[in-house]
Order: structure tokens, then C-alpha cells, then sequence
DNA sequence: CACGCGTGGGT
DNA sequence: TACCCAAGCGT
């Protein structure tokens, strides 16, 4: 569709002078970027702002500079990457994913939208990204900012949000023909992020200022449509700081599915529906019989904000004579100058304060 | 298809 | 403070 080139055309040249200079853009031969690093970052930044995962992509690339590397990586030690990041599913899905790339295609990226979407983590829009932005093919790769963006360029504001979805995708789709696909893409995210932002978007310095129907119709702060918003629930429970003599803690490994799969904790009582609970004062009150109070700490989950009651206790006794409140099935015994070798997540960082 | 799945920064 | 928001995916 010539008609988009006027969108197009603004859209490089601004993006040739200022694009993001982000570690994962740095092209291996001039011309294509590593899709392996495209991959990482791609995963990365699933729900995840740059600036957080920056310093995450820096340190897994220097751990893991290939996806062979990758793949004969331990989950654990995946975890141990991820640790503060956040969904960590899609830790445990990238390792997944690097030893079906590493093991049934030796290596090499399936260069196959369809092929890439069955792999572990790699969605609609992972996929269609990575053709873009690592093989140069023409995609419809749709995330947040790209939505955002073109959306308010053409005014999308039917209350059928998949009707507007799958507008999106075509022009998008159209976009990307031509020689450079992945710049288009990025060009539209670094635009949504930099001036197209959701709030206080500055119009009078985006490239696309002439172009956009919904600046002529005052109308951007409408746009785009949004769904409706989930309620947060509520939770309590509490985390046990049981030390030994020589300064050791009792750790344990969650589960590897569900929230926080595979990361390392101090153990505690499950985390209960404060709705079940009368007086929520009084229940972390009892469940800190005999243990000494040192604080309480509020972190607040995707769907629920969690308030955690932080007892601690110092083992005189042999351990086999101590009477844990808990299952002492799979726990272990580190020193916090060895912590740094665990996942933990940023929630168990925060009951760190109180070691 | 609605929901489960983290975290930190911004206003 | 109490929200909102960020390069989504799996089930």
C-alpha cells in the first residue's frame, strides 16, 4: 500500500537519528542482529520495562553468549539469572526453548513463523518480532507500543477491541514491507515509548505529528481502548528466618510451576485469602507463637497484594530435636555470603532486611 | 478466553 | 497514597 509509505518513510528517518542505542541492537555483521539475542531480549522484555532488563540482558549474554551455551545450562542456574525479574515461566521456558533450537534443529532458528510459535515462550507476537527484527521478513508483530501507536494514527476506536486488534495487524503487516521490517517495528516501539507514551504523550516532536487522526480529533488520551481492569485480591501469611549457630538460614526451593516457580526461599506458611480471615491482626499474631516479630513486609503480586509477617528464630537445639512449624522436607542450610548463588526473588529480598 | 503470572518506576 | 503502566504467553 503506497499510502503508507507517508507513515513509513518519517518513521525511518526518524528512527535513523534517534533510535534507542540498546544492547541487544548491536548487529554482528553491519546489517542482521543475532536472533539469538533477539530472542533473549524479545523474552526479556515480555511485560518488563527496558530499563529493567537491560542489566539483566548484559549479564545473561556474558553467561550465556550462545543459544548451545544456553541449552546445556541447569535450571537453577536459569533462575538464578532471572532472580528479580519477574515471571519466571519465562526463564524456565527460554531454557526450554534453547535446547529444541540446540537439539531438533542444530542450532539454527527455524526461520518459520509457525515453526517458531510452537516453541516454549515464542507467542504471537515473540514470533512475528523475531522474523522481523533477526530474519528481515515482512510480520505483523503487535506489542503495547505498537498498538498504542497505531492506533491513535488511525483513530481506532471501535469497543470491539479485537476488531481493532486485527486493524492493527494488517497495517502493521503492510508496514513492514520493503527492505527493512525490523527497523519499522522497532522505529514504532521506540516511538511509543519515547514520545507516543500512554500518558503525557509529547505530539509536538513525534514524526508522525502531520499523520495522526486522532491528534486532528483531540481524542489521544481516549485511545486505545482499553478492557476492563482486574481487581487485585488480598493475601497474609508468614516467613520463618531460622538461623543456626553458625549463622546459617534455612532455605527452600519452590515448586517449579505456579507463582514463582523455581525460586528460593525462606520457608513460611502458605499465603491465605485475608477474606477467609476475620481479623488478620490476630492470625499473624498467632502464627507467631514462640517466634520473635521482626517486621512486616508488603509486596504487591500481578493479582494480589501479599502482606507477610517476618518471624525469626535462633536453633539452639540439635536440628533433629528442632520443632518446625513446616515440612523440613527439602529444605537446606546456606550462609547469607553464599546467597548469591540462589534465585531469590525480589519479594524474598525484601524479608532479607531482617537476617 | 479469562485468568495466573512479578516487579519497579512514575504520577 | 493508590493507583497506572511496561517489547505477552500458557492454559
Amino acid at each position: 500500500m503506497n499510502k503508507l509509505n507517508s507513515i513509513k518513510y518519517p518513521l525511518l528517518s526518524w528512527y535513523d537519528l534517534n533510535k534507542r542505542d540498546l544492547p541487544w541492537r548491536l548487529s554482528v555483521d553491519g546489517q542482521y542482529l543475532d536472533p539469538y539475542k533477539v530472542l533473549v531480549s524479545e523474552v526479556m522484555l515480555q511485560q518488563t520495562t527496558v530499563s529493567a532488563a537491560i542489566k539483566y540482558f548484559k549479564n545473561f549474554i556474558e553467561k550465556w553468549p550462545n543459544i548451545e551455551l544456553l541449552a546445556s545450562a541447569s535450571e537453577d542456574e536459569i533462575i538464578n539469572a532471572w532472580a528479580g525479574l519477574g515471571y519466571y515461566a519465562r526463564a524456565r521456558n527460554l531454557l526450554k526453548c534453547a535446547k529444541i533450537i540446540a537439539n531438533d534443529f542444530q542450532g539454527n532458528f527455524p526461520q518459520d513463523i509457525n515453526l517458531l510459535k510452537k516453541l516454549p515462550g515464542i507467542g504471537d507476537y515473540t514470533s512475528a518480532a523475531i522474523m522481523s527484527i533477526a530474519f528481515n521478513k515482512q510480520s505483523d508483530a503487535v506489542d503495547v507500543n505498537i498498538e498504542r501507536v497505531i492506533s491513535r494514527l488511525f483513530a481506532l476506536q471501535s469497543s470491539n477491541l479485537s476488531y481493532n486488534k486485527k486493524m492493527v495487524r494488517d497495517i502493521v503487516f503492510q508496514l513492514t514491507s520493503g527492505n527493512r521490517p525490523g527497523d519499522v517495528l522497532q522505529s514504532l516501539m521506540d516511538v511509543g515509548s519515547l514520545i507516543c507514551s500512554a500518558k503525557n504523550c509529547t505530539c509536538t516532536i513525534c514524526p508522525l505529528e502531520k499523520k495522526c487522526m486522532s491528534l486532528k480529533q483531540d481524542i489521544i488520551s481516549q485511545i486505545p481502548i482499553k478492557g476492563k481492569k482486574v481487581s487485585r485480591g488480598e493475601k497474609i501469611g508468614t516467613l520463618y528466618l531460622i538461623t543456626r549457630r553458625d549463622g546459617a538460614y534455612l532455605l527452600r526451593k519452590r515448586p517449579s510451576k505456579g507463582l514463582l516457580g523455581g525460586t528460593v526461599e525462606f520457608p513460611g506458611t502458605n499465603w491465605e485469602d485475608t477474606a477467609m480471615i476475620v481479623n488478620k491482626n490476630k492470625y499473624l499474631k498467632s502464627n507467631n507463637l514462640h517466634y520473635s516479630e521482626l517486621g512486616v513486609i508488603k509486596h504487591t503480586f500481578s493479582h494480589f497484594y501479599l502482606t507477610l509477617s517476618i518471624v525469626g528464630k535462633i536453633i539452639f537445639e540439635s536440628e533433629k530435636d528442632f520443632m518446625s512449624p513446616f515440612s523440613l522436607d527439602k529444605c537446606f542450610w546456606v550462609l547469607p555470603e553464599e546467597f548469591h548463588k540462589y534465585g531469590f526473588s525480589s519479594l524474598m529480598k525484601k524479608a532479607m532486611q531482617y537476617i
